[in-house]
Parts: C-alpha cells; sequence; structure tokens
DNA sequence: TAAATAGTAGACTAAGTGGTCAACATTTTT
DNA sequence: AAAAATGTTGACCACTTAGTCTACTATTTA
C-alpha cells in the first residue's frame, strides 16, 4: 500500500537505463534502426555492450521503448480543443508546441522523421489506429471552425501536414540550416521562428496573430 | 571524331547499371546509407551481389553517384532569377518544381533527407560551399525585392526553409500522410496541395497568387 | 551477517557484412 | 574466326554484428 511513497532512492539501474535512452535516441536518430549500432550507444552510454543488452533484451526492445516515448511527446493542447475555442490561439499554441519540440529534442524528431520515412514498420500497433482517430477528429474541428467562418477555406490536413512539415524541419534538418545560416540556431531564434511561422500558417488562414506571437519587427 | 554519334546502342552494361541505380536508390532512401545492404540491391535489381559490385566499386561509391545525381535534381528557374523579375511568378513556380519531385522522385527526396538528418557527411564536397553560395545569392534577391516594396518583409532564409520542409513533407512522410488521408496521393491531389501551398506561401509574404495556381475552389 | 538480488564484464558464437577472386560465358572489335 | 573486351557467377574471406554464457562483484533485503 505504498503506492505513492516518496522514493526518491535512483538505483543505479535508473541511471543507466536513462543513460543508454540518451545515447540510443542520438544513435537512431543518426543511422536508423538498421544502421545503429548497439556498439555505438554502449560507447556513447560508456558502458560496456553487455551492459546495454542487459537493461534492455535486445536492439529491438530499445527502440521500441524509444519510440514509444516518443510518441508521448505528440501529445498537446491541440488534442482537447473544440469548436468553441479560438482557432488563432490554439493553432498559434501548436506551432509553438512543436517548435518547442524541435528545439529541445532534436533527436525525437529525427528518430520519427526515419522510422516514417523507413515505412512505419513499429508504428502500426499503437500509432495507427490512435493517430488516424485523433486526426479525423481535428479535422472535424477544423471543418466546423471553417463553416463558422471563423476561418478561411482551406484543406484541414494539407493545413496540418504544413504545420508538422515546418516545425519539424528545424530539427531533422537543423545540419543544413546551421550550415546555410552560417551559425545555429539560439533560442531566440527560434522564437523568432516560431513567430515568422505563426504569422505565415495564421495569415493564410485567414487569422490575426495572437499578440503574444508578435514579432518585434 | 564521332563527337555526336547517334548511338543508340544501349549495352547491356548501361540497362545494369540503371537497374542497379534505381535499385540503391529504393533501399538507401528506405534505411540510408549504413543501414542499406548491398545483397538487398541486388535482389530488387534481380542481378547477383557480385554483378552490383562489378558496376560499381563499392556499396561508397554507388551511394556517392546516387547522391550527385539527386543534387542535380536540385536545380530550377530560380537559380536565375533576379530582382527584376516578378517573385509571386518565381516563387510560385519553384514551389511547384518542388513539389514535382516529391511526386516524381520521392526516393531522391528521403535520400537526401537522410543524409542531412546523417550529418551530410558525403555531403561537404560539393555542397557546402556551392550551396551556401546560392543561399546568398537567394537571400539577396529577396531581400532585394523586399526593398522594392515588392514583398512584405521576412526573413528570406525562413521563407526558403518554409518552402522545402512543406514540399518535401510530400515525399519524405508520405506514408504518414497517406494513411492519415486514407489513400495515395493522386497526380490531382498533388496539383492541389501545390495550389493550397502557393496560396500559402505566396499570401504570407503579401503577393497575390498567378491565376495558373488558383484552385478551383 | 547471510542470502538474494542487481549489476558488470570478458570471452564467445552464429549469422550477417562488404568485398575479392578465379573461372567461365557472352558480346564486340579486328 | 581470333582476340579482346565486357559481363556473369559461385566460392570464399576477413570483419562486424546482435546476442549469449559464465563468472564475478556490488548492493539490498531479511
Amino acid at each position: 500500500m505504498c503506492a505513492s511513497k516518496n522514493h526518491k532512492e535512483i538505483s543505479i539501474g535508473d541511471i543507466n537505463r536513462s543513460k543508454i535512452l540518451n545515447a540510443a535516441e542520438k544513435e537512431f536518430a543518426l543511422h536508423g534502426y538498421k544502421g545503429a549500432r548497439v556498439q555505438q550507444i554502449a560507447d556513447r552510454a560508456e558502458l560496456p555492450k553487455t551492459n546495454v543488452l542487459y537493461y534492455f533484451k535486445s536492439k529491438e526492445s530499445l527502440y521500441l521503448a524509444l519510440l514509444e516515448d516518443i510518441l508521448r511527446l505528440w501529445n498537446s493542447r491541440f488534442d482537447e480543443a473544440t469548436v468553441s475555442d479560438d482557432p488563432a490561439e490554439v493553432l498559434a499554441h501548436y506551432i509553438a508546441d512543436k517548435m518547442e519540440i524541435s528545439r529541445c529534442r532534436p533527436d525525437a524528431s529525427k528518430m520519427f522523421a526515419l522510422e516514417i520515412i523507413n515505412g512505419a514498420p513499429n508504428l502500426d500497433k499503437f500509432f495507427k489506429d490512435q493517430h488516424s482517430s485523433w486526426m479525423a477528429g481535428r479535422v472535424d474541428v477544423i471543418t466546423q471552425w471553417i463553416e463558422q467562418g471563423k476561418l478561411v477555406a482551406t484543406d484541414p490536413h494539407y493545413l496540418l501536414f504544413n504545420i508538422w512539415a515546418t516545425s519539424q524541419h528545424y530539427a531533422d534538418f537543423s545540419v543544413q540550416i546551421n550550415e546555410l545560416r552560417g551559425k545555429s540556431m539560439t533560442q531566440t531564434d527560434f522564437t523568432e521562428a516560431t513567430n515568422n511561422l505563426v504569422k505565415l500558417i495564421l495569415t493564410g488562414c485567414g487569422l490575426l496573430v495572437p499578440t503574444e506571437f508578435e514579432g518585434r519587427r
């Protein structure tokens, strides 16, 4: 009956598991599932390879554990939005949430991208149904916004694809972006890029940009 | 002196080389460089593995040959655009070109994406200098358009990133897109998506959509 | 403190891996 | 038709790979 016992005692196992997950995320984000090497993960985690296989019974189970973790990241306030909410507020924050993921968890974004490019062979179970019904719900809300004249008529699918594409691009293509900008993106740059993107998408939907997302230009 | 001799004679070698390149593009687009298997490429090309290594001396040289090929795809009319051109026309056609690549050469787009996500280890030679100076030139033209009041003030970098992100998304994330749409993108769908995207980007730049890209809505 | 549990680590294995080689077959050129 | 060039193929090799096994050490728990 010690359900909520405040045990701060972090075992050495917890630390190692976390070191391995971090190392694996980076490795999988670079090379995808097939290209990733367990030895490389072990090196990055500064543990012998045997140790990695002790905590995670196989490369696959490690990959799946990470993937499950990453999918939880996708949750946002937009999930519970309804017709009565303000589309400008909701969409702006959704875009900002996505940009924040690209800034803080670029490797998670890359791993997800690689999984999709690879044909999403490991996503079928959790993903397909759940995500499809999420999409249906969001499309529905957007459609109703349009019917209420809150939004310019536009295909809700393309709208969401555009949001994902642009925000994830900052994580997935960071190498190209940094190269072409001649410097890497600071937090300030991300704020600017977010405001820029919010403006683009919202303007394209005939919405006014909430003051909180107005740049200083 | 048979410089332009009209030799239609396609040797068996040419056919095989092409079969291998096609097969390899698909394999590399799925698994990236490290994850790709020479045997898999051979199977897909319906040739023994030894044969693949006969035409391309190594996995790496095959990969590089493909990459070089793909980079040529990136060329477009935008490359030669100048301040005196109409930004709406130029940008709309650039977006349409990019969308056309996503439709016709999705595997090329994916291979490029994987190379970037992987840290672009093979792009340094051709790419870095060439691409950076291309970027500088384009940023320059866009900046001048803005100065001439032809365009709303916006960061040219972000503008280009947004165009790339959204258009490439249709190739790189086609699996997700098809899943969520419940059907795969037809040519008509691509035309619609292109018009939609042109409208979004151009509206965001304060430009009028050229009639040729106006949807039928 | 004793026993059980959790963690560490080198040696090893079986199945790939990219790539070579040598012998052969086919096509092209002379 | 002979010679040369081009293409085909199975056997093979050195190396890497994910994963196991066994023996050990450290840490909890009773």
